[in-house]
RNA sequence: GGCCCGUUAGUCAAGCGGUUAAGACGCUGCCCUUUCACGGCGGAAACACGAGUUCGAUUCUCGUACGGGUCACCA
């Protein structure tokens, strides 16, 4: 039974490096029709602790889908699932290692001195005295070497002269991140350890760890750092490294999911072409084999372009709903239109993020002053004296028009240009320019005169100068 | 700097000894068309370099270069 977890830290929102590595964390439990996918919250650095934290972590992973089966909130079978909680079970496995001979109490950092020396090369005095408080450091093999097998990596080896005495329990009595995931990995039944990369090398001290304790290491299943660019982490100080932060930016969370799932991991086979994945097609088709090893480049593009893609997939009516949320245009505009499904449905054939909207839309609650030159177009064959010359023209016809739609409207003006000897693309330009002032907008003429309707549409087109 | 990991178009990437070296984003041409899009059909664009192994290397090995990671009482 495959049994995964996700152990952030409540430091603050949730990474989108991290937000992968609990997506993939995820995939793998549930591929496992028993499979657990746990979380546990690893708050041993008390001074790091943001409050709230834990909260943002848990509604990231709910808007997500990413649901535990065991946690804080929820309990299970290994609670408590906060370290904090679990502290002084810690203490006593730290000390089962000094009994044992695998770990020892360490004064050398007393005195505030940084320079001790703690590899096994250069050992550390403490090494060999009988002390009974301090630190408790890990005893490394002072020659040899250590070795693990990666699902990705497969086997890395490390000299254990390049392995440090890492301190196992820190002087306030909290295990360090290195030894609480060990504990708590081994008493909780994990399986699978889906990790950054940066972890990389200090798993060979998990491995001793779990030699000493006589316990079975999990499989272990390193990823690679998403890049801003070739030679830069995607940064949380880059303020657009955070999940939230694209919620924010009109991304939607299928989007994020399917963009994220794609960056270091790739299917391959029969399903090597498809981009569009779901959550539930994720856990289908994920497979270790398929990650990369290799750091990514987060481009913004593909993500708007895929963002795009899965809004068009959305129901009309969910379309709307998220629309509104991001444009209070939107929202003044609905019940005041002719014809606002129709906008709703031209708006989600365009839309690549949720934010684009407000400022497309804007015209059709107020018409500002706009340039005349927006008038000249040389495709349309239009200047600003035909358009005027062709808006007065019509004004009358559009008044006894009565059955007032889109697809009777362009009818209705495509007769009246041919019987007038009238280029209709010259026409519908200097009607969709009158009605938007704008040289782009969320559908043609006839589409805008349906939405506003037939007396905002006379009125705007009779204010035309 | 030591150690570890990596290197296919601008980007994400398929490939796992013999291929016309996929696909997507971006760029671009055309079609559709009442603008821009959407959709459809095309185009340009890549195996870091050098040695081996082999009948044959993008694929295996070793160097070089470049990039990343790590070397905390942070995770």
């Amino acid at each position: 039974m495959i049994r995964t977890r996700f152990a952030p830290s409540p430091t603050g929102f949730i990474h989108l490096g991290a937000l992968r590595t609990a997506l993939y964390t995820y995939c793998l439990a549930k591929q496992d029709a028993q499979g657990v996918f746990v979380l546990r919250i690893e708050d041993t650095d008390t001074a790091r602790f943001v409050d709230g934290a834990t909260d943002a972590i848990y509604n990231a992973l709910r808007k997500c889908e990413l649901v535990w089966d065991e946690g804080p909130d929820i309990g299970g079978g290994y609670a408590p699932y906060i370290q904090s909680e679990r502290k002084s079970l810690y203490a006593d496995y730290a000390r089962q290692l000094v009994d044992s001979g695998h770990a020892y109490y360490c004064e050398c950092d007393k005195s505030g001195n940084t320079d001790t020396v703690r590899k096994p090369s250069d050992k550390c005095p403490c090494r060999d005295k009988k002390l009974t408080s301090g630190v408790i450091r890990q005893r490394i093999p002072l020659d040899g070497e250590t070795s693990y097998q990666d699902e990705v990596y497969g086997t890395v080896t490390f000299p254990n002269t390049e392995l440090d005495d890492q301190i196992l329990l820190k002087t306030d009595g909290m295990p360090t991140y290195n030894f609480a995931n060990v504990v708590d990995d081994h008493l909780m039944g994990i399986t699978h350890v889906v990790r950054g990369n940066e972890y990389l090398s200090s798993t060979p001290k998990y491995n001793l760890l779990y030699k000493a304790f006589g316990w079975q290491p999990p499989k272990y299943i390193h990823v690679e750092q998403i890049m801003r660019d070739a030679r830069h982490k995607l940064s949380k100080r880059d303020g657009d490294a955070y999940f939230e932060d694209f919620l924010s930016k009109g991304f939607i969370v299928p989007a994020i999911i399917n963009y994220i799932a794609l960056l270091g991991w790739s299917p391959r086979g029969d399903i090597a072409e498809q981009e569009i994945f779901s959550l539930a097609e994720l856990v289908q088709y994920f497979d270790v084999g398929g990650l990369s090893k290799s750091p990514a480049i987060f481009d913004i593009d593909k993500l708007r372009a895929l963002n795009g893609k899965w809004i068009r997939t959305l129901p009309a009516d969910e379309f709307e709903r998220l629309a509104s949320d991001f444009s209070d245009n939107l929202r003044a505009l609905k019940g005041k239109l002719n014809n606002y499904p129709l906008l709703i449905e031209l708006l989600q054939k365009r839309t690549e993020t949720l934010t684009d909207i407000e400022n497309n839309i804007d015209f059709l609650l107020n018409l500002e002053k706009f340039d005349n030159s927006l008038y000249n177009n040389k495709k349309s064959k239009s200047t600003h004296e035909i358009a005027l010359e062709l808006l007065t023209g019509v004004l009358p016809l559009l008044e006894t028009i009565t059955d007032w739609t889109a697809a009777n409207l362009f009818d209705t003006l495509s007769a009246y240009c041919s019987q007038n000897s009238i280029n209709k693309n010259t026409l519908f330009h200097a009607l969709r320019t009158a009605l938007s002032g704008k040289a782009v907008t969320p559908g043609g003429a006839t589409d805008l005169m349906d939405i506003l309707g037939k007396q905002e549409t006379i009125n705007r087109t009779a204010l035309a100068k």
